[in-house]
DNA sequence: CTGAAAGCGCTTACAG
DNA sequence: CTGAAAGCGCTTACAG
């Protein structure tokens, strides 16, 4: 990319008078090779001439790139914009770039960036809110080295995963319903081909049946994940004389949404309808200090995916992170 | 990166009893190479065997990996995301890869990406808000294929630039203010060092000048780009008796921020103090949709900023696209 | 501890 | 129109 030429190994071997297999020894700290003399004499001419390692000729030696790829359902939703952010910080610390894809929740998309993924060779891929896809189900089954983030593998329960329990927490907020004797209540869930949907509004209709209580299915309301979705999922579930005490929410985004229809109906206060959202996102800090959500410490997911990542093969872990609700005034 | 062996273009080769030469032009659409009957067979072929070449040897023999980076201050921002998501479509479109690197704002931190992207290979840099930094400077200088966002660059205007006039939009702001008769003003502008901030800044003051009135130094607050900064910004500038009847905000981000503290002191409406903010945020529509502000299309600036990374070099042009003035309730 | 050399998967100037 | 071959910048098994 550059009109004068990047210094390459062979520069740098012949200006220090030996192989290029000795600077590449030296550059990688590749242990008990190279003279504790020759090392820090070539260190110096690294330094002085500030040579950096074209990636490229890497990545063809070694097969594979020096980049991490993220492949996300939304850019623009805080929440997953927050754990991009955690990871990128994680993964840049490695020494790695990580590559973005947008899938918004479109299989054909993802499939095209899965592509593309393996075709640059990247070290992982972190899968953000994965829908079902012919190509993920491949690349599941090739073994690449897939962590899945928030939703669950659609196939399989094999594969990596860090987040939380999201069936526990469905349930927690089901508890606080009935604790705060809110009926009936509803619930707007989200694609219920995302573990992390599904999960949620199980968890959540478990608890309110197990009490006695029934979900009325005029009150289960089929959604998306984003403010625009929630209000129109509201607007549908509020169309009607009879009304829900409280409703789950399936992010806080759409908890934004139904806040704006029930304000248009004058039903925007916790004595009229609860509100309880999911995720707690950085910006209910700024713009609904008062909603009731499930926190999920998204920073921290970033970090565990860069360090299910770090060391060669992707051991097929289950990283359960701790979740926390927040009752404020909205619930 | 798997553990069945990808195909390569040798194995191709050897399926169609061809050179890899052949394959390799067939693959490219290099012109006037191959017979008609050879390149149908091929393509045949290629579809059966679901080929798809590792870019990584590409990469090396081309110099040039088939990725563009994004370096962005904030992803949070709302604003931000959708540029990135706008050049991520336009850059997927054209088989290429987006890298993404966050700044913070931070010229060790743009370095460090700088740096790496450099090592990556990548066919461009795009640079959405850059601050001043020793490595971006002789990027600059060695001429890198490098695109300035919003902000111009801060060494030499001989760069490449997509943004919108700011210093026209800031003086229209200010005469928005003139013509409503709102007095005394306040600015709250971002940091000096960027283009897209300072240039705001100065038209709205000139405007505001040359109209007879002047800017009181204390109604001239230096800020960031954040909501908390807006808030923090907006307790400085209200800590005294005297109050501007209007604040010019740096962007949408800030006038949350602005808008939460005047809300804290019973200033929050129009008739005490107006509030403008910049950017048209994407969340504006759902959180904000009584701010006043300057709409910058920034859909088409990825469009645009892809444009000119396609053929080539990178020819230094400067694209200023339409922005527009949105009056609604807040000023 | 060090080096010569093969090899990673592609592209392309050159020769035919 | 097609192919043999060199080359991109690095890594690493092998030999010494």
């Amino acid at each position: 990319m550059n009109k004068q030429k990047n210094l390459t190994l062979a520069d740098v071997a012949q200006a220090a008078g030996v192989s290029t297999a000795t600077i590449s020894r030296v550059i990688n700290g590749t242990p008990n090779k190279v003279s504790d003399t020759t090392r820090e004499r070539i260190l110096k001419l690294v330094a002085e001439l500030d040579y950096q390692p074209m990636q490229i000729g890497r990545a063809l030696s070694r097969m594979e790139s020096a980049t991490v790829a993220l492949l996300t359902p939304d850019t623009r939703n805080a929440f997953y914009a927050s754990i991009a952010d955690g990871l990128e910080q994680a993964i840049t610390a490695t020494g790695k770039a990580m590559v973005l894809g947008h899938t918004r929740e479109d299989p054909v998309l993802q499939d095209r960036h899965l592509a593309q993924m393996q075709s640059h060779g990247v070290a992982g891929i972190a899968m953000l809110g994965a829908v079902p896809s012919p190509g993920l189900s491949k690349a599941v089954a090739r073994e690449l080295p897939i962590v899945f983030v928030n939703r669950k593998c659609p196939y399989g329960a094999g594969s990596a995963f860090v987040g939380i329990d999201n069936y526990r927490a469905g349930g927690d907020v089901a508890g606080h319903f009935l604790e705060r004797n809110y009926d009936p209540v509803a619930v707007i869930h989200g694609p219920l081909n995302s573990s992390a949907s599904l999960e949620r509004y199980e968890g959540f209709r478990d608890v309110i049946e197990s009490a006695g209580h029934s979900l009325s299915e005029r009150f289960v309301i089929h959604g998306g994940l984003t403010i625009e979705s929630g209000y129109r999922a509201t607007r549908d579930l509020l169309d009607h004389d009879e009304h829900p005490r409280a409703i789950f929410c399936a992010n806080d985004a759409v908890a934004y949404g139904a806040h704006h229809r029930c304000g248009e109906l004058g039903l925007a206060s916790p004595e009229r309808i609860a509100l309880f959202g999911f995720d707690d996102n950085p910006l209910n800090k700024w713009l609904a200090p008062w909603l009731s959500t499930v926190a999920v410490p998204c920073t921290d997911i970033g970090t565990r995916v860069a360090e299910l990542f770090l060391g060669g093969p992707v051991p097929p872990r289950q990283y359960l992170l701790p979740y926390e609700l927040k009752i404020r005034r909205s619930a």
